[in-house]
DNA sequence: ATTGTTGTAACATATTATATTACATCAATT
DNA sequence: AATTGATGTAATATAATATGTTACAACAAT
């Protein structure tokens, strides 16, 4: 089981699209060109990411920003911007209702999985794009 | 995304076995009619569970029954013994090594995520079969 | 008008999860 | 030794999802 590459990918457009305002129109094609992905996958995340209130996308011209400081965006909202706002697991729809097991293991087993999927979303909200780009600076700073 | 059912489904398969390990013999028909799935499913599943070390299945006259007590069970060794160990995240495999943000995302944000996936497993190894079954025994008693 | 871009539909491909059938093998019992 | 009910596993089918790609209409600046 693994999550899909979209949180990786949308937290790269966004960081490519801060580290670099000043000095490239970040197009889809030039995002693209980093993250090294068919440029429409960066546009359909963009997409996601403009829904969720985090970039807006100059029409016909080109180009996206971030809406608001990077230190206000956490994982956690690119988290839901790009996934599905799905049970994080799931059980077998249609488990036996005359076995005791059966008929309780969804609320009983699945009270303690939510406990872990709120746990792994505060771990998301703690991060920030401004701790990620605080970072990669401090690796540029070493090369 | 989401997890596949094989982490509720085994949990389900060990609680089964240890719930009617008195009453039934736990073949893979009858645990399949608790689980609701095709008894096939379930002798795979065992087949890890047996690979993990935490149940013995008769060959020949059939049955499985746990090899230690439920209070030794916890969610995480479940998890380890039906999904892949891989990583819980993916990067894009080949981001762009020319550009800043490309070629340190993957452990600048990397680390960040493998710290989620510790957190999760940490909480897995909280539960043990032994408080899901006191669970269900407590959901029984209410009925 | 031209240009470069976005938004989106349509389609292709690969991977994974799950379901199902079939059958060889096994161990106990008769 | 034959029967019985079970396991282990291969082969295959189906569905869902993720990703890649082409194509093109709509758009905004020049």
């Amino acid at each position: 089981m693994q999550f899909s590459f979209r949180l990786p990918v949308a937290t790269h457009i966004l960081l490519c699209i801060e580290r670099f305002k000043d000095e490239y129109k970040t197009t889809s094609t030039f995002l693209a060109s980093s993250v090294n992905v068919n440029p429409v996958i960066i546009r359909k995340t963009l997409g996601q990411l403009k829904a969720a209130g985090l970039v807006e996308v100059a029409a016909g011209v080109g180009g996206a920003k971030l809406t608001k400081s990077p230190a206000d965006i956490t994982l956690w909202d690119v988290f839901q911007a790009v996934e599905e706002d799905e049970e994080l697991f799931h059980f077998q729809e249609n488990p036996n209702p005359k076995c005791p097991v059966g008929r309780n293991i969804h609320v009983v087993l699945g009270d303690r999985l939510e406990e872990v999927r709120q746990h792994m979303l505060a771990d998301f909200q703690k991060v920030t794009l401004a701790d990620l780009l605080a970072s990669i600076a401090a690796k540029e700073a070493a090369e």
